[in-house]
DNA sequence: TGAAATAACTTATATTACAAGTTATTCCGG
DNA sequence: CCGGAATAACTTGTAATATAAGTTATTTCA
């Protein structure tokens, strides 16, 4: 266990009052000097706490004025990445991404996966098959997909969908879980059959049935209405 | 214009370094008393540049040891975003990206654009065909596929797409110009006309083409092949 | 020659001080 | 009592200095 720094520390202690709502977008940060109190830091590892949250998009500083805490709708470009709170129309939104870019993650992936990749994957499904507590699938069904969009051997794919998975993860547990059922297992080994048989096409259309039923039980759960499902339902015409 | 603050003129040196190249990746940073020097400023300031650094992955700092350009392999995800020098086959890949992100935004964009919307595209597209620099055709492709996104209204999409087209500007703008001709011009208009007739579908269509004309272009002018390419051809057997 | 000891260097943190900007309060004329 | 100007209190920005702690290069000595 490595010792965190004194500056992460203060980074984690803010995103955490961030995270959990007790500071809500527009709403001023602690002073600095304040958080050196509570932390028992000094200020420089306060400020370069508070510097990294800028530079991600987190938090701005205003000269005499104090930190704020960023709206999604900054237009700081990597506020997306940023773990405010999101509501349910945020992870529909997220899933829509998912659905273009998981399905393309996964016809590179049938192409370019190894004989080691197979076997890693092979085996979190099999763990999912065998799954006792329902906490457990979270971290399978991230494994899969993430093991997914490595082997595309396509970095800037992979790094998305990391980013994608850290923010379900910091943001969405609760709502997550809520889809899910026996049903994503199945597909899930679906996916995997399509994946050693080397079909990509097959691969990607199970994908999108597997993203697709997600958004489907998420707008059920929940009563609204994706862009997605617009779009489906005005093709249908 | 405002004053640039001294942590900014200290992130903003250092990038540039890494941008042209004068410090590659894995290689080590003057240390913060020789910026200090360099820069004329305090070694406070040096930090907190270096610290936005971090943050989004540019750099990691070793107690005692130095700070260094990470690789682009760096497992730090924000490094997708950070302004290396990329290469062909990452442009690549970033088409790839494009390709499934710009479909899915143009279909949405359809469905959600506003009047003013339209008007701004039009325009666009219109400052497209009378074009006499070729330097101006990058800020209006980038406006053009920009203001889609945004009009998307998923705003995850956006900022990914806010991302790609910022990695293209800062690493790539000579590859890009080169992928650049009269044929991209007509592309946009057809894609254009598809919007404002809310036809989802075709719209998605032409942006699919563009995409893949784009790809086909910059893999004949480098005699690469794309990992689409393949999939293309696999399919057509 | 080789390995341990040491020196030199580098980042991490703390303290103090002041500059410069913002916000809240006080004060005073009407 | 009201309104606005002056002021005080607060907050971030920058600097200088000092020390701790880790890494790297050099020296020393067996």
């Amino acid at each position: 266990m490595k010792k965190k720094s004194k500056s992460q520390i203060v980074y984690d202690h803010i995103e955490e009052l961030v995270i959990s709502g007790e500071i809500k977008p527009g709403e001023r940060l602690p002073s600095e000097a304040k958080l050196c109190d509570i932390l028992n830091v000094s200020r420089v590892s306060v400020r370069a706490g508070i510097e990294k949250l800028v530079a991600i998009g987190l938090v701005s500083k205003k000269k005499g004025g104090g930190t704020y805490v960023n709206k999604p709708s900054s237009d700081n470009y990597l506020s997306v990445f940023t773990p405010t709170l999101l509501h349910n129309t945020d992870y529909l939104e997220l899933l829509e991404i998912r659905r273009a870019l998981d399905s393309l993650a996964v016809q590179l992936c049938a192409k370019n996966i190894t004989e080691a990749g197979i076997r890693k994957l092979a085996e979190i499904v099999e763990d999912m098959e065998h799954i006792t507590d329902d906490g457990d699938f979270f971290a399978l069904d991230k494994k899969f997909h993430l093991l997914i969009s490595k082997y595309s051997k396509n970095r800037f794919l992979h790094n998305i969908n990391l980013i994608t998975w850290d923010v379900i993860q910091k943001t969405l547990r609760q709502n997550y879980n809520k889809v899910m059922n026996a049903a994503r297992i199945v597909e899930h080994r679906k996916i995997y059959d399509a994946i050693i048989h080397k079909d990509s096409d097959l691969a990607k259309i199970f994908t999108l049935r597997h993203l697709e039923d997600i958004i489907d039980t998420f707008v059920c759960e929940y009563n609204q209405e994706s862009q997605y499902e617009a779009i489906r339902r005005q093709r249908r015409r």
